[in-house]
DNA sequence: CGACTTTGACCGGCGC
DNA sequence: GCGCCGGTCAAAGTCG
């Protein structure tokens, strides 16, 4: 309706190499990426966007053959270590990625994990229930879902990425509301999700949460669900691009977006942990450190003091409007 | 009272 | 064709 901008919405941070310095190695579609000359306002999302038209260049999923629960599909050997922290340290250079991209991207672009996309469906409900009046009947309402046509499913940008965290849900300066929840009963490893980020295999856990971005005519997504190899583990996916700025970046400027809460601080410390890990070992050679651990939306997350952060990454913030 | 979460049911795709 | 499973819906419950 109304033209508002139709413009695919741009997180308000600038892009900073410092994400991708988390990562042991760039893909080969963001090489070419320069945080100085890119456009002040770039997501990591609209840049993977714009370059790839989906992420699978950072993360491709696809589901494990049920035959095969945990078993490491990871071609060669550097994956499989990754998750249980063990082995010969991380591999800083991933030849496993480009090499399973080569079977699998094609998870990126138009079916990734077998996902089904809803997206149609519900603009098609909401203009069926503003046709019928209200649905009052809930079975009604479903079943006026018009059934989609094969290959009709269009997903927005997809990126995943992998935090060591006990918080599920991550604040990322967008109001989430969820919408459902999902526990796959009686089966240890049902059609599991694999994730791979940068050499690296992430097998989902059997319970994950669905989460929809509350503003309206938006309908960015993301899927929160912990690896199954370390519980500790998080991992997140979006789905999608805002068509709206940041609730908190609208209220906030400057470069703290959020208010303080009694969570910030936990987050933070896992933010830095991260940061910290990562950056200091140079060759990224510990174990523990799950590369690419870090949001793409990061900057939005409040830093009381982000001396902090400057002190470890001293270019974390001076790209914000400071 | 509004916003959000929980939770069981439903739908459709996919594998067998 | 059947059953499993991912994703979603929506009523009920919870919280501030």
């Amino acid at each position: 309706m109304s033209g508002e901008s139709s413009e695919p919405y741009r997180h308000d941070f600038p892009f900073h190499d410092d994400l991708f310095s988390v990562f042991s190695q760039k893909p080969d579609g963001l090489q070419g990426f320069d945080p100085q000359t890119a456009p002040p306002f770039m997501s990591f999302g609209d840049y993977l966007h714009r370059s790839t038209t989906d992420c699978s260049l950072v993360v491709q999923g696809f589901d494990a053959p049920r035959s095969q629960p945990c078993d490491p599909v990871v071609d060669g050997d550097g994956g499989k270590n990754a998750a249980s922290g063990e082995g010969d340290g991380m591999t800083p250079v991933t030849p496993n990625f480009s090499a399973s991209s080569s079977s699998t991207e094609a998870a990126g672009d138009e079916d990734w994990g077998h996902c089904k996309v809803d997206q149609p469906k519900q603009e098609v409900q909401e203009e069926e229930k503003h046709a019928q009046g209200d649905g009052e009947g809930r079975d009604k309402t479903k079943k006026a879902n018009k059934p989609r046509k094969k290959g009709e499913r269009q997903r927005g940008p997809r990126f995943a990425f992998v935090t060591k965290s006990e918080v599920d849900h991550l604040e990322d300066g967008y109001r989430w509301r969820k919408y459902g929840q999902k526990a796959v009963k009686n089966s240890p490893y049902p059609r599991r999700v694999i994730y791979l980020i940068e050499s690296h295999t992430f097998f989902s856990h059997s319970l994950g949460s669905y989460y929809r971005c509350t503003a309206q005519k938006c309908n960015v997504k993301k899927r929160v669900e912990r690896s199954c190899q370390d519980p500790t583990t998080v991992i997140t996916t979006y789905e999608g691009q805002h068509t709206h700025h940041s609730p908190a970046s609208l209220r906030g400027g400057g470069g703290h977006m959020l208010s303080p809460s009694p969570t910030t601080n936990l987050r933070r410390s896992l933010l830095l942990q991260q940061v910290s890990r990562s950056s200091s070992s140079a060759g990224y050679t510990n174990p523990n450190t799950y590369h690419a651990g870090l949001p793409p939306l990061l900057p939005q997350l409040h830093v009381p003091d982000h001396g902090l952060l400057q002190d470890i990454v001293p270019s974390f913030t001076h790209g914000s409007q400071r």
